[in-house]
DNA sequence: TCATTATATCTACTTTTTTAGATTTGTAAA
DNA sequence: TTTACAAATCTAAAAAAGTAGATATAATGA
């Protein structure tokens, strides 16, 4: 459960997974919530991998790597509902990054 | 001269070159400074390519490259007296990545 | 000038990361 | 149950990073 900088920095070495976080920080900025709400869900449970995937305009493949690669690094946690994935940052690891560069770096 | 977080989450995405930026956060406490001050220098210069390489046990071609992939995220800086080159942290670039994880990330 | 030392650059090999197609797994709907 | 869809995993090829020996450059001292 610690925070593992060398693999933050290794998730985070990365244009498109760069992008991804600033995608999940403003989601609504950046996708369409309505489909969403339709299903009595909103943000908060966080963006389904379509979504990220149509934005990146990457192969499904790589996405689900990125992810996966943000989600060992906890920058990222998912929930499964139904057929769809749901990623949303880990704000928790972020702050403890971001105190980490703070005082350690 | 702008700080760029893609090429400083690269340099800090490998475990020696996040030492070195400990070692040059405190010198005195890594390194002899006995030869610096018998030259008319102290660490505030930085610490010579030659004393971080033997500390490292890597290449001398690893390390110099190593200190020239964080020279060019500006990590570090370097100036060269005589024979030998003294790298030292570029803290105005540490704050302003520091800032821009806080604010940014 | 010549030899020595410190560092940077060149070169080649190895390892890791990136990338994407193909397959598998899990879920839901017909 | 079959079918379809979303996402994860598998596989393999290409690109990038890591590694270290050899060579080049730059400075010093004999």
């Amino acid at each position: 459960m610690g925070m593992e900088p060398l693999l933050i920095y290794k998730a985070l070495s990365n244009e498109m997974r760069c992008q991804i976080m600033q995608w999940l920080k403003n989601p609504e900025e950046f996708f369409d919530e309505k489909l969403y709400l339709q299903q009595g869900l909103n943000f908060r449970i966080g963006v389904c991998v379509g979504d990220i995937q149509a934005k990146s305009g990457l192969a499904q493949s790589v996405i689900s790597n990125y992810l996966a690669t943000m989600q060992k690094a906890s920058l990222l946690e998912s929930e499964r509902i139904g057929k769809w994935t749901y990623y949303r940052r880990n704000e928790k690891t972020i702050k403890q990054f971001s105190e980490y560069v703070q005082t350690k770096l």
